[in-house]
DNA sequence: TTGTACGCGTTATCAA
DNA sequence: TTGATAACGCGTACAA
């Protein structure tokens, strides 16, 4: 491993497994093009190609297609300090919310002739801090960054350093990246319209921790269209997670007093949670007590009941995360913006019109 | 951006944004310890660090660690042409049952201080060979691949020029690579007995699509387990796909003569679609037929009935797939083989005492 | 134990 | 329009 294959390859022993043959450099094409290596590289390359005479051009490029000629992108990125790769930092993978929309940032990326670097943060500043590290020291050209809490110090201090960088579905503070996500704001609204017009008027929020910025988003769009309905906005539990142990338990605290009629969860899991403490206390979905999530995650529409839900375009949030930061690396369009993508409310068995 | 920083940095105009800090390159290093670039880069490095006296060692990494010193990845690739880097092959991210697989296997890896690759194939050929190409010129060190098709030439072809390989979750029919899959077959034969010993002798399989090895493979061992019990193992329907609506057109078929007491489903999107069936049929789950999935993704516990399904412990096929392919890439093991991780049936309401 | 010298494959710059 | 040359940052035979 250590020496380098012999020239004469052909002179290896029969019982040798047969070498993985050679990649063609761009030296090989140049040789057999007739022609110098840089003069090879600018034909092959699309923004030198207009410096070549045409005829060397399509010699150059019919010798490369010949040879099966492809690009070493290592040593190009060693000479260019660019590596067309991304990192995208995601807390967790298992998180039905996520695939969808690292599919859609890695379909656009590809488009692009770009490769995706992926890590999994859990949420933890330091494991963050390191795939960060990781990936600028693989030169990675942008972030992709689905991760950030409310105030990530690592976020603003990359964007600070001029570092490329979009944010999906979570948002800052302090606006020194692009952000995409969802209008989670109208989703609310759209949800508190939906249950007033089915004759609710006393309705609690299961609101996500807001130390993450889609709970605090919620909460906040809630309270105001809540207002805007001129209904009471302070039935507000916010629970520890965004699961269903603790949609349970902050459930649980909801109709320990005198229950809502309906119940509006930060997510689908604290929806879940809400079922299971609906159970639990003895009343019905929808009959007692109307129940909305938020993201519309697989095999909702499967529960009993199916589970009205605030269905956001995950795939094309990674799309849009992608495109803005592929742009950003092209020269263009280098001020951050917000895009808001519009979501739909999805309406199934688990709202209906209040008893009481 | 195509001229480089000046030397003198500070003489920047104020009005100028703060330049990237310059990563510290070995020769800084080298140069702040004192001693030559080969000696830094020998004592930096796990292999090499006995060459070099102790006492220089120990000063080359506290400067290091002082500068904040990172080997650039891609120049030590550019030299020892390997990458650290591993291509993983998927037909979608989007589907449930692959996530728990790709994060085991980048925990794996990223613990090694490699990096995946990822790319979805959709299970087009085409995407299939374009990913792999695109992979192979990123110089990635290997492979593993979750989307092989019951014969996959690609795979094949590769595998005999020696790229290693790692196949997870499907098998292909000649072994050229390793393999790590649940142990289907005895968490088929293990569903059988659990059907058998609630009394059931009618039962019948909605398989998965053939061309799939794990729909021939569950296939099969159903067969196999039903004849070991002395029952008839021909009621069988093959659908078209792993979806809903491919099962529930399955059972539709399998529910037209008379029906099974229970049916053993290929993965749970078929169980689902049985479900689906069995309500247009106006049979109830399990009062009339009992129904099993495989894979016990997300929320079937959450169904009605919930779902009996035999969990597959994706996340650790995962992480052995990826330790089996580092063990490949540094020269250990070079012998392909198969491993086979252990499943269970997790019963829940859907499988009940036959009723006739 | 350390230094010397070179090359991995590409592209940027300068000269012709 | 093309060629010559150097350099990106690192690892490694070879020499000392």
């Amino acid at each position: 491993m250590t020496s380098r294959r012999p020239t004469a390859n052909f002179s290896a022993s029969p019982h040798t497994l047969p070498a993985v043959a050679p990649r063609p450099t761009l030296r090989d094409v140049a040789t057999a093009a007739g022609v110098h290596p840089a003069t090879a590289s600018r034909a092959l390359n699309e923004a030198t190609r207009v410096l070549v005479r045409p005829a060397t051009v399509e010699r150059v490029r019919e010798v490369a297609a010949a040879l099966g000629y492809q690009v070493n992108p290592i040593a190009r990125s060693l000479k260019t300090s660019r590596s067309e790769t991304v990192g995208v930092l995601v807390p967790d993978l298992t998180n039905p919310l996520f695939p969808p929309i690292v599919r859609g940032i890695e379909d656009a990326l590809a488009e692009a002739g770009y490769t995706a670097l992926t890590a999994n943060t859990d949420n933890d500043p330091a494991r963050t801090a390191s795939s960060f590290a990781v990936m600028q020291a693989r030169q990675v050209d942008g972030f992709i960054i689905a991760t950030a809490l409310l105030d990530d110090p690592l976020v603003h201090e990359a964007a600070q350093r001029g570092v490329p960088m979009v944010l999906v579905n979570r948002q800052t503070e302090h606006l020194d990246a692009s952000v995409v996500a969802g209008d989670d704001a109208t989703g609310i609204a759209r949800t508190i319209d939906h249950l007033v017009e089915l004759g609710h008027r006393d309705i609690a929020h299961v609101a996500g921790p807001l130390t993450v910025s889609t709970g605090a988003v919620r909460l906040r769009a809630f309270r105001s269209a809540m207002q805007h309905h001129g209904l009471p906005d302070d039935r507000i539990v916010v629970a520890d997670s965004y699961s269903e142990a603790a949609g349970r338990t902050a459930a649980l605290e909801l109709l320990a007093g005198q229950p809502p009629t309906a119940v509006v969860a930060g997510n689908d899991l604290l929806a879940i949670g809400c079922y299971d403490a609906l159970e639990e206390s003895g009343l019905r979905c929808p009959d007692d007590v109307s129940v909305v999530g938020f993201n519309d995650m697989p095999l909702v529409s499967r529960l009993r009941p199916p589970l009205t839900s605030v269905r956001v375009p995950q795939y094309e949030l990674g799309v849009e995360a992608a495109r803005l930061l592929l742009d950003r690396l092209s020269g263009r369009t280098p001020t951050a913006r917000v895009v808001l993508l519009p979501v739909s409310l999805v309406v199934r068995g688990s709202t209906a019109p209040p008893s009481r």
